[in-house]
DNA sequence: ATAAATAACGTTAGCGCTAACGTTAATGAT
DNA sequence: ATCATTAACGTTAGCGCTAACGTTATTTAT
């Protein structure tokens, strides 16, 4: 049980070459024999040889490791770090994680300075807060980003957020819903605009009520879900299903439903957006709109790598294509469809 | 807008001093005259310094940084994280998160010597593996564990598991309940055995029904809830109250109640354990223990920084109290005690 | 056979920083 | 007036590693 790990010299010594050799051995470059490679790793391996990434940068190498920025705050968020910790390792690097806290608003210079000392890159998932990187052009490091950050220059990730919300209008119309509530997201942020923008689009070419009240305003949480649903549900005529900006804001609509005394979907459908944990926990199990997470990480890893490498990045927008979850929140409309008390018990679907 | 942060030498040459009294001075270290420490901060100020917390820790010194190592596939542990985080940031710590995949078994021997490249000390928090560390004792590094890891070396931060299970059922027995079941959680870990033991403890202490039936295993996750909570359901007497060992157990238990026309608090009272944030989301809100999170990571993060200036931890085993969240899936039991039946309609909820 | 190209190495210098040990001048003790 | 002490600096060396440029043998072209 050695107590401190060799370093490269030491595996030199052993090795009976010069540093720069079993340098160029460990790190898998050309100019090295391969009976003297070979040597070289077995005996890197046999003393538990890790290489120091940061003394590896610090000369100017790269570390194989990427950096990410990232609230923590939500499930979404964590999967979504774990994907890209797991497309890293199979690209053979490592990740460390910048929490983000929202209570500090530190600015973003000098963490990414402090991340590129030790990293080759780094991915920003930035939820909350879409100007949040646009002053920064580090140059230095290589950026991508995921999810928001439209005036950002960098690459982008995202999900077709138009595209996704198309989908839930969708569904419902395709179950017979007329009347739509909408439960909007947070204004600043363009993955909310663009829902917003295909719920009134899809609403004008389906042709479905297009009363100005159906829409609300939320704000991404479950708090913001449920004082919009508690309006919709106020309304002279409710709507018979509801499109909410994402899947927190729905299971607040949900409670809100529930306490007007209508149930879900016998009496109002509903369907969120994102599909994060939570959206199946929940009874009735949220139908909802899934943003593809593993697609999203590797697409921003494969990005990163491509620009670590000097490769100019393949695109400086990806879009994702979402999918619809169908679960038990959304269903039929209730027949008689002008009924604004419960209503029809007994029904199953 | 400059391409590059200055480093120390830059500072140092703009100020008229030799690096060490910069080093000196941005590190807050006696040796310097007020005047030239002013002036140096100033100047490192204007210019932008980010210490090379790389170079720091390469050259000996302290990064500054703490590194954790986590699972972040509950919001449990990531609510933790950012935990640890705040409080690092409170002590002038900034802090990098290793996000273990439970897919991956990759040893922790590497991570860690990883870490120590970079950090001054490290916090493991290990939900599910107990003996991850036992092997490594690199006494290099300091190390803290939270939540588990008996076996292993170093300073443990943990709720205390017996009194929190204590209060659960001193909770449901003083609503009246008499019969009440079990969830139990991984037997592999020692919060799972320290809540099992409490119950039964206070089963006995309170003389409450000691039917052997009543106890049956789950594995800490939804489905395992779930299937259990089935089996207490199909029992010729089933229990008018359930303690499940965590919050996820509880949220699988009550679907299987849902499932078996039983209705929560009405018909069976629900208690869980560590109030994640599901717990808040369920309907009915979950009634659970809630693990002090804030006090844990604090803990964590001092004890951590005491062992990092030298100082012996304070102690091998820090034991921090839960509390009771009274929420909505606990009330008293149906006064038809033995009613086996859905019974009881009409309740608005 | 000889110059030119190549492969397989080794050397030197330096990334940004800090221990550890100088050096210098000012202060105090006797 | 002389020596010891202290505060405020500066110098040297080195952490672990890799570019960039040697150096040497070996091959290939002509």
């Amino acid at each position: 049980m050695k107590k401190t790990n060799p370093t490269l010299a030491e595996i030199a010594r052993v090795a009976g070459v010069s540093m720069m050799t079993a340098s160029r051995a460990v790190n898998n470059q050309p100019g090295v024999s391969d009976e003297k490679r070979a040597e070289i790793l077995r005996i890197a391996d046999d003393l538990g040889y890790v290489a120091n990434r940061a003394a590896q940068r610090l000369s100017g190498g790269r570390s194989h490791v990427i950096g990410v920025i990232a609230q923590l705050h939500t499930l979404f968020t964590s999967e979504l770090v774990l994907g890209i910790g797991s497309a890293g390792r199979a690209a053979n690097y490592e990740m460390l994680v910048y929490s983000l806290s929202d209570a500090d608003n530190r600015p973003p210079g000098p963490i990414l300075d402090l991340l590129s000392q030790i990293v080759d890159g780094v991915i920003v998932i930035l939820p909350f807060q879409s100007d949040y990187l646009a002053s920064l052009s580090n140059a230095k490091l290589p950026i991508v980003t995921i999810d928001e950050g439209n005036d950002a220059p960098f690459p982008k990730i995202m999900t077709d957020n138009y595209q996704g919300a198309r989908l839930a209008i969708e569904h419902l119309a395709a179950l017979g819903h007329r009347r739509i509530g909408f439960i909007a997201g947070n204004e600043g942020l363009a993955s909310a605009r663009d829902r917003a923008r295909a719920f009134h689009d899809m609403r004008a070419q389906l042709g479905l009520d297009a009363d100005p009240e159906l829409v609300v305003h939320g704000n991404f949480m479950q708090q913001g879900g449920f004082l919009a649903a508690q309006r919709l549900m106020r309304l002279a005529e409710p709507p018979t299903a509801i499109f909410a900006a994402n899947d927190m804001s729905a299971v607040g609509a949900m409670a809100a439903i529930r306490e007007s005394k209508r149930s879900v979907p016998q009496d109002i459908s509903l369907i969120g957006f994102d599909d994060v944990s939570v959206a199946n926990h929940v009874h009735p199990a949220l139908t909802t709109i899934r943003q593809p997470l593993t697609q999203m990480s590797r697409a921003a890893v494969n990005t990163l790598l491509a620009m670590i490498s000097g490769i100019a990045p393949p695109a400086e927008r990806i879009l994702l294509s979402p999918e619809l979850v169908a679960r038990e929140s959304t269903a039929a409309p209730p027949l008689e469809k002008l009924s604004q008390k419960p209503g029809r018990k007994g029904m199953t679907r």
